[in-house]
RNA sequence: GGAGGGGUGGCCGAGUGGUUAAAGGCAGCAGACUGUAAAUCUGCCCGCGUAAGCGUACGCUGGUUCGAAUCCAGCCCCCUCCA
């Protein structure tokens, strides 16, 4: 069984004030991690407009790419043969790869958002054809041939991108689905989790580590069950997947709940969450990593992500900015507010220009890391209800739940 | 001077008797987005009104008709070709 010689995760300080919180370095053999931290989503062995350079200088420590859509283009044997992802895409630090199971899982009933929420997406076309003991058949989502997804051949896939840390391959289990269908899901995640481990020892060299995936939906006891699962495998991390529920505090009782039965020593992902108060929420739960495509792809859409404002972002579309003559955030040291006017932005998202898009993805990217470090330093302080109103102003300074404004 | 084509909501542009406050696109005003099928998608977009609704509206002026952006007449303006 794998005992991750070049890794370790060393918890280096705990809340003084009383939250479960605690700082953390997690070492790869690309580098450390310092935790908590933010991974960004690279999804198909980029950052969409941003280059490896700027990822560091914004701060970034580490970075994913996804099995799903690197299996379809260019292929992982390419990619290996091309000094495997790190060497590809010029990207020297720590990286993850997600395994395909989330892909598995919005292709078969849409996005987790739009899942919960009760929207649809456009119809499927059948791109998940079905999911059976021995895996997922679907779609290919650039020409339609069928595929096929077992766990040792995510585990093979991961083995040639050569991410740090990989994952298991698991089912996300849609929120809109009764509880004998989630526990028949998560115990199918937990068979497909020892095929993983029993692949990724086969061919165990040393350069990577594993995270198991906690299923279980809403339910408690699933979801301790589910953690328990993990906790006594031989996996490096422990990953929380799967939909959390409909809203944030909800979101808190699920991981609350989870995190109680979670192995101690062993970092711990939240999966695809990345809104700026979920991860205080998270981090004060005791979560080690996040990561969420949400900060590059606001970005892009044109929104900026900014500290202690009314709400966490701001549509730089909007007319208010035409002539604002200040940066972005104010506070902010990012390479975008250090040269650019709000109003620059502004045009360059109005006039299509690409560089709008570089130039609010590395300030969002900034900001998120800025956060991680503030939630950092405030964890070694005992400050982390400070730090919570600086970031969210005094408004949801206390955990409120946000009312989601419907549009 | 002759022949032909055309003038539609901020712009472009459908529409040739009713179901047309008038397709569609752009621009504009906002919104959504959380392990990226996403530089994507959604709503609004003549005026007043929360709405029902009312008022204005397809170059101008008359006319035909139960009913006109659509048909007829005159006028104004624009474009192409021939002199």
């Amino acid at each position: 069984m794998p005992d991750y010689p070049q890794f370790r995760f060393d918890v280096t300080g705990r809340d003084p004030a009383g939250s479960r919180a605690r700082t953390g370095r997690l070492g790869t053999p690309h580098g450390v991690v310092e935790t908590p931290n933010f991974i960004f989503c690279g999804t198909k062995a980029a950052m969409k407009g941003v280059l490896p350079g700027q990822m560091h200088r914004a701060g970034s420590q580490i970075i994913l790419s996804n099995t799903y859509h690197l299996m379809i283009q260019p292929g992982a044997e390419i990619i290996a043969a091309l000094g495997g992802l790190h060497g590809f895409m010029g990207w020297d630090g720590p990286m993850l790869t997600d395994s395909g199971g989330f892909q598995i899982f919005s292709m078969g009933h849409g996005g987790v958002a739009d899942e919960i929420k009760g929207r649809r997406r456009p119809p499927s076309e059948a791109a998940l054809i079905g999911i059976s003991e021995e895996g997922a058949r679907f779609r290919s989502y650039r020409d339609g041939s069928p595929l096929f997804l077992s766990p040792e051949g995510s585990i093979d896939i991961q083995r040639k991108l050569g991410a740090d840390l990989i994952v298991v391959l698991d089912e996300c289990t849609p929120f809109h689905v009764e509880r004998a269908y989630t526990a028949q899901s998560m115990a199918l995640t937990h068979r497909w989790g020892d095929r993983c481990l029993a692949e990724f020892d086969r061919g165990d060299d040393g350069r990577q580590a594993l995270y198991g995936i906690i299923q279980g939906g809403v339910y408690a006891d699933l979801r301790q069950e589910s953690a328990t699962y993990t906790r006594d495998r031989p996996y490096f991390g422990t990953a929380i997947g799967g939909s959390l529920g409909g809203e944030a505090g909800q979101m808190r009782a699920v991981v609350a709940e989870t995190m109680r039965h979670v192995h101690p020593d062993r970092p711990v992902h939240l999966l695809g969450i990345g809104g700026i108060a979920d991860i205080l929420d998270g981090v004060a739960m005791g979560i080690d990593t996040f990561d969420s495509v949400q900060p590059t792809r606001v970005g892009r859409h044109g929104w900026a992500l900014r500290k202690g404002g009314a709400r966490e972002r701001v549509n730089l579309r909007n007319a208010r900015f035409r002539s604002e003559s200040g940066p972005i955030d104010e506070s902010c040291g990012c390479e975008t507010c250090a040269t650019f006017a709000a109003g620059y932005l502004h045009h360059l998202l109005r006039a299509d220009e690409l560089l709008a898009i570089t130039l609010l993805s590395i300030h969002n990217v900034y900001t998120m890391n800025r956060l991680m470090r503030d939630i950092r330093d405030a964890i070694a302080a005992g400050a982390l209800a400070e730090c919570r109103r600086a970031w969210l102003g005094a408004a949801s300074a206390d955990g409120e739940q946000e009312d989601d404004g419907e549009g």
